[in-house]
RNA sequence: GGGCGUUUGGCUCAGCGGGAGAGCACUGCCUUCACACGGCAGGGGUCACUGGUUCAAAUCCAGUAACGCCCACCA
C-alpha cells in the first residue's frame, strides 16, 4: 500500500480523473460532494480575466517532493519538553470514489495546521493516512462502468466483480489523495491504510465475531429501506428525503358489516397500490368519533381479505380521515402497529418492486404499474373517494435516487443499548470534549436516541459478513476462518451472501490503522500513541461516524479514540445554502488552488472558520490571502537584497524600535498559541496577518530602511533583527502556509535549527516574554501616530512629502523622554525641518494641530496653506470632542459610576476626559487664532 | 416536531460588560530604489426589534421577527 512514496509525489492540482462524483457518506465530508463536479463541470470563468500569471505549482511541488525526499511526514522524532509525548491524528478517510471538495479542504488544512504546528513543538506526530472502500459508492461506479462496456455485474459473478473494484482502485482510487498532497498536507504517505487491506479485514471480521459471541450482533427481520435500484438495504442515516407533488387519495373500504348505517370507511393513503399487502386499518385511541369502529372488521377490496381495525397511539386522529391502511410489510410505522396488533405481515414486493406472485393481474407489474392499476379498479369499483394534493418527501437511495421501498427482510444487527453507556459517559466527564463545546449535549442527544443499527448490505464490495450456515442442521456461527463443513453434521456449509455497511468498518478507523488486529492493543504504534489527540469532521456525521468510534473504541482497546473534536464549520455556497449541484453554487477546490495557490486557499480558509456553524464562503479571503502570500515574499525579498555583509549573530535590541517589534513578536506568540489551543483558526490568521502586514511590514521594514543605508554597526544589527523576526513569523506561519514559509526559509541564513521549516522549532512563548516592553510599545504608538499625523495633514492640505516641515509636539515628562529617543526616526519617517518635543511646547504659529495617541501635535503651515479647510475641520473636531465630554462628564458625575465601577476604570475616563478638555481648549484656541 | 446558529458600515465577518473594528468594495493622492497582488490619506454604522438586569449593554437575560443549518417524522 506504500506505492506512494518518492516516486509519486509531484502532483499537480489537476487530479480531477473522476471529477463526477456523487453524493455518498464519506467521512470527510459536508454533505457536498456533488458540488465539485458541476464546479468543475461548468468552470465559469467569471472574473477570471483578470487572473494574476503566476504558476502555483511551480512554487510548491519542489517543496513537497522536498519533504517526502527528507521523510518529514512519518513519525517525528521528538524534542524538548514535548520529547516523551505523542500526537496524533487520524485522517477522516476519503471514498476511493471521492474527489476533493470544499468539506475536504476545510478539514484538511485544519488538521495540516494542527498537525505541522505539533510537529514544531516537538511532540512525536503523525497523521494517519488512508482511504476508505467506500461500499455502495464504489459498486455504482463500478457497475456503471462495466455497464458502459456491455458488461452486466450479475453475469460476471461476484468474484469477477470485486475484481473489476480493485482494478478500479487501483487505477481511481488515489485521485483525492494525490489532490491532498497538492494542498500540502502533511499526511504519513509512507504508511497509507484502506479500509479493505488485509489487516484492516481481519480486524472487522475480529469485531464482528466478539460482538457476535457477546450477543451485541443479532439477526432479525425488519423493515428496512429498500433500494430496488441497487437491491440493497439503505441505513436510515443515508436516506435521502426529496420533496415531492404527491397526491392523497382517499380509498372506500367496505365494512363486512355496516355499523350505524355506514357501508365503508375511508382511508387515505399516499400509497395506494401497497393496499394489496393491507391487514388491518388503525384509529388513534384519543378518537372519540372512531372509537366505536375499532374491533369491526372491513372486507379489503381487490384481494378480498378481511382485516380487523384496530386502535394504536401512533395514528393521529387529525390527518386524513383519522382511519389509516396498515401495511405491516411495506411501512415502519405500520409494522410498529402490526407488532402491537398481531397483524399478518404480507409481502407484495421482491427485490426490485414488483408485485409477487399471488396477486393475480397485478403479479409482475412495477410499482407504478400496480398504483395506476389498483387505482382503475377502485374507481371502477366506485370506490375512489377522492384526491387531494398532497406534497410530502419521499425516501429515495442517497446514491441512485430511486425511491425506496419499506421492505421487510432479514438484516443482521448491532444492539447499542450495552455500548451507549460508556460511550456517553467518557463524554460526560470530559474525556472527549468538543470544539466548539456546545457539540457536546448534541452528541449526547444522539447517543440517547441512538437506536439499533443494521449492518447489513446486499452488496458485493466491502467486508464479507463472517456467519456460516448449514442449511441442512441449522448450525449457524460467526468464524475467523472461513469455514466449509459444518462441524456437526458434516455437510457443507454457507457462508451470508451480505457485507457490512461502510460505517462498520470505518467506526474502527483510529485503531485499527494504528495497528490493532487479533493481537489486540499491543501494537507498538497504538501503545505508544493512542489515543490520538484531535479528530477533525462535518457536524453531519457525528453520529454517523463519531459516536461509533467511541462505541467501539471503548469496547475494544477501553479507551477513547481521541481526546478533541472539532466540528468545523460546513461550507456553505457563496447564497448561504449548502453547495449543491442543483443550485449551481458549488466552488471546487482545485481551481482555488490553481489561482490562489495552496497557500493562498489554506490561509483564505481558515480566515473564514469563527466559532459559528456555517461558513458562507467568500473567494474574496482567498485574493487577500493570495495578497498576503505576495506581501511575504516581498517583504523576504527585501530583507533578501540588504544582506551584503551579513554576519551572523544572536538578534540585538538595540533601538526602542527593535524592543517595539520584538514585544509585539512576543505578545503574537502567546495570541497565536492561545488561539491554536482552542482551534480557532480564525483568531490564528488574524493575528498573524495583522503582525505581519501592518506592523512588521508597514512599520518596521519602513524604519529600517535608514539604518540599512546609515551606520555599519547599526546596518549589522538591522540585519539581524530583520532576519530574527521573519524567521519567526515564517515559523509561526508554516503551518498554515507551508510552500511560501517553506521557500523563504531555505533562502534565509538564519541560524536554523533544521534543515527544512517543516522540522523547525515552534517559537517558545515563555522564551519569548523576555521581550515584552510596554515602554516601547508606548513610544512606538506615539511615533507611529505622529507620523500619521503629519502625513493626514500633508494629503489635506496637498503638501509633497519632500517638503520638509517643523513639527513641536506637546507630552507629559515621561512621553517627552520617549520621544526624544525616536528624533532621528520621526525625521526620517515624517521628513521634518525641525522638531521640538516638550511638556510645555508652544504652538508654532499658523499651526495645524493633532491629538493623538495622547499628545498635541502642531504642524506649523505658515505660508503653506491656505486656512479654510482647516478651519472647517476644527469646527468638525471641536464639536465631535464636545459630544464626547458630554457624555463623559455625564458618567463622571454619576455617584453609582463613581462609587461601583472598577478604580481603575473610573481613573481611566478622568484621565480621558482631561484629555479631551485639553483637546478642546486647544482646538478652540486655534480656531479663534484663524478668526 | 426537536435542537442549533445567524442578524454589527455596500459585501463577508471579527469584537461578546466600560472609548464601534478588519478584509474587500468606495474616494483622493502616489508608477519613490520589497511589493500597483502595492503605498499614503480618507468617507461610511442610532451594532434586527421590544423589554429587563447593571453605575455602565453591540456585548448578559427574556421575548419578538427574519434568514439558515442539523436531526427526527411525513398513512
Amino acid at each position: 500500500m506504500d506505492n506512494n512514496t518518492d516516486n509519486n509525489t509531484g502532483t499537480t492540482a489537476d487530479a480531477t480523473a473522476d471529477a463526477t462524483a456523487d453524493n455518498n457518506a464519506d467521512t470527510n465530508t459536508d454533505n457536498n460532494t456533488d458540488a465539485t463536479a458541476d464546479a468543475i463541470a461548468d468552470n465559469n470563468k467569471t472574473e477570471q480575466e483578470k487572473k494574476i500569471d503566476f504558476d502555483f505549482s511551480a512554487h510548491e511541488v519542489p517543496y513537497f517532493d522536498a519533504w517526502m525526499k527528507e521523510h518529514a511526514f512519518v513519525r517525528s522524532a521528538g524534542w524538548g519538553k514535548h520529547a516523551q509525548d505523542t500526537y496524533t491524528i487520524v485522517i477522516p478517510p476519503p471514498n476511493i470514489t471521492g474527489v476533493l471538495h470544499m468539506g475536504h479542504a476545510l478539514n484538511n488544512t485544519i488538521q495540516d495546521a494542527c498537525i505541522r504546528r505539533a510537529r514544531m513543538q516537538g511532540f512525536q506526530t503523525r497523521w494517519v493516512l488512508g482511504t476508505d472502500h467506500a461500499g455502495i459508492a464504489t459498486q455504482t461506479r463500478v457497475d456503471r462502468a462495466l455497464a458502459e462496456k456491455g458488461i452486466s455485474r450479475l453475469a460476471i459473478g461476484r468474484e469477477a466483480f470485486i475484481e473489476a473494484c480493485y482494478e478500479w482502485y487501483g487505477e481511481y482510487g488515489s485521485t483525492i489523495v494525490n489532490q491532498l498532497k497538492a494542498m500540502g498536507a502533511s499526511c504519513d504517505y509512507e504508511d497509507e491504510h484502506f479500509t479493505l487491506e488485509p489487516g484492516y479485514v481481519s480486524a472487522v471480521r475480529k469485531v464482528f465475531v466478539d460482538w457476535y459471541h457477546d450477543e451485541l450482533i443479532f439477526r432479525g427481520k425488519r423493515i428496512v429501506n429498500w433500494c430496488p435500484h441497487c437491491t440493497t438495504a439503505i441505513a436510515d442515516d443515508e436516506v435521502d428525503y426529496i420533496d415531492e407533488k404527491g397526491k392523497l387519495w382517499f380509498l372506500r373500504y367496505p365494512l363486512t358489516e355496516p355499523v350505524e348505517g355506514m357501508d365503508y370507511i375511508v382511508v387515505a393513503t399516499t400509497r395506494p397500490e401497497t393496499m394489496l399487502g393491507d391487514s388491518g386499518v388503525a384509529v388513534s385511541p384519543k378518537d372519540k368519533r372512531l372509537k366505536h369502529l375499532v374491533g369491526k372488521t372491513v372486507m379489503l377490496p381487490l384481494v378480498n381479505r378481511e382485516v380487523p381495525i384496530v386502535s394504536d397511539f401512533v395514528v393521529d386522529p387529525d390527518f386524513g380521515t383519522g382511519l389509516v391502511k396498515v401495511t405491516p410489510a411495506h411501512d415502519a410505522n405500520d409494522y410498529a402497529i402490526g407488532e402491537r396488533a398481531g397483524l399478518e405481515k404480507i409481502n407484495i414486493f421482491d427485490e426490485t418492486a414488483h408485485v409477487v406472485e399471488g396477486f393475480g393481474d397485478f403479479s409482475g407489474l412495477s410499482r407504478d404499474e400496480a398504483r395506476k392499476a389498483v387505482l382503475a379498479r377502485f374507481e371502477e369499483l366506485g370506490l375512489l373517494d377522492h384526491i387531494e394534493e398532497h406534497p410530502h418527501s419521499v425516501m429515495t437511495c442517497y446514491r441512485c435516487y430511486t425511491k425506496l421501498e419499506p421492505w421487510l427482510s432479514e438484516q443482521w444487527f448491532v444492539s447499542v443499548e450495552r455500548l451507549k453507556a460508556a460511550a456517553a459517559q467518557v463524554v460526560e466527564e470530559g474525556r472527549v470534549t468538543f470544539f466548539p463545546t456546545r457539540w457536546k449535549q448534541v452528541y449526547l442527544d444522539w447517543m440517547e436516541n441512538l437506536k439499533d443499527w443494521c449492518i447489513s448490505r446486499q452488496l458485493w464490495w466491502g467486508h464479507r459478513i463472517p456467519i456460516f450456515y448449514c442449511d441442512a442442521c441449522g448450525f449457524e456461527d460467526a468464524s475467523m476462518d472461513d469455514l466449509s463443513v459444518c462441524p456437526v453434521c458434516g455437510k457443507v456449509l454457507r457462508q451470508d451472501e451480505d457485507v457490512l455497511d461502510t460505517w462498520f468498518s470505518s467506526q474502527l478507523w483510529p485503531f485499527v490503522t494504528m495497528g490493532w488486529s487479533d493481537g489486540g492493543t499491543e501494537a507498538p504504534e497504538l501503545k505508544l500513541a493512542y489515543p490520538t489527540q484531535v479528530l477533525s469532521t462535518a457536524r453531519d456525521i457525528m453520529g454517523l461516524w463519531v459516536a461509533r468510534m467511541v462505541m467501539a473504541s471503548m469496547y475494544f482497546c477501553n479507551e477513547v479514540p481521541f481526546k478533541h473534536v472539532i466540528i468545523h464549520p460546513t461550507v456553505m455556497g457563496s447564497d448561504g445554502k449548502p453547495m449543491s449541484k442543483s443550485r449551481g453554487n458549488g466552488v471546487d477546490p482545485v481551481r482555488l488552488m490553481q489561482d490562489y495557490g495552496a497557500d493562498g486557499m489554506r490561509f483564505g480558509l481558515l480566515m473564514q472558520v469563527t466559532g459559528s456553524q456555517d461558513l458562507k464562503f467568500n473567494e474574496k479571503k482567498l485574493e487577500s490571502s493570495r495578497n498576503f502570500a505576495n506581501k511575504i515574499r516581498n517583504a523576504a525579498r527585501f530583507v533578501g537584497m540588504h544582506l551584503e555583509g551579513y554576519v551572523p549573530g544572536p538578534p540585538q535590541a538595540t533601538t526602542p524600535v527593535d524592543r517595539w517589534i520584538f514585544s509585539r513578536l512576543a505578545g503574537l506568540i502567546a495570541r497565536v498559541d492561545r488561539a491554536f489551543d482552542n482551534y480557532e483558526f480564525g483568531e490564528i490568521t488574524r493575528e498573524l496577518y495583522t503582525f505581519f502586514w501592518s506592523e512588521f511590514c508597514d512599520w518596521y521594514i519602513e524604519f529600517s530602511k535608514g539604518r540599512l543605508a546609515g551606520d555599519a554597526r547599526d546596518r549589522e544589527i538591522c540585519q539581524r533583527n530583520l532576519v530574527f523576526v521573519l524567521e519567526t513569523a515564517l515559523k509561526l506561519l508554516h503551518p498554515i502556509m507551508p510552500f511560501i514559509t517553506e521557500e523563504i526559509y531555505r533562502e534565509l541564513p538564519a541560524e536554523k535549527d533544521a534543515p527544512y521549516l517543516i522540522g523547525a522549532h515552534w517559537p517558545d512563548a515563555q522564551a519569548y516574554a523576555q521581550y515584552i516592553d510596554p515602554r516601547s510599545e508606548r513610544a512606538l504608538i506615539m511615533v507611529t501616530e505622529v507620523v500619521s499625523a503629519v502625513r493626514s495633514a500633508r494629503a489635506r492640505y496637498g503638501i509633497s512629502p519632500k517638503t520638509p516641515l517643523s513639527i513641536a509636539i506637546k507630552a507629559t515628562d515621561e512621553d517627552c523622554a520617549l520621544l526624544e529617543e525616536q528624533r532621528g526616526l520621526l525625521n526620517d519617517m515624517a521628513n521634518l525641518a525641525t522638531l521640538t518635543v516638550a511638556p510645555d511646547a508652544e504652538k508654532p504659529s499658523e499651526s495645524s494641530v493633532a491629538h493623538v495617541a495622547g499628545v498635541e501635535v502642531f504642524i506649523a503651515l505658515a505660508g503653506l496653506v491656505d486656512f479654510e479647510a482647516e478651519r472647517a475641520r476644527l469646527i468638525n473636531e471641536q464639536q465631535k470632542t464636545a459630544v464626547d465630554m458630554k457624555k463623559l462628564e455625564a458618567k463622571l458625575s454619576n455617584e453609582g459610576f463613581l462609587s461601583k465601577a472598577a478604580p481603575d476604570i473610573v481613573e481611566k475616563d478622568r484621565a480621558r476626559f482631561e484629555e479631551l478638555q485639553n483637546k478642546f481648549v486647544s482646538v478652540s484656541a486655534r480656531l479663534e487664532e484663524i478668526g
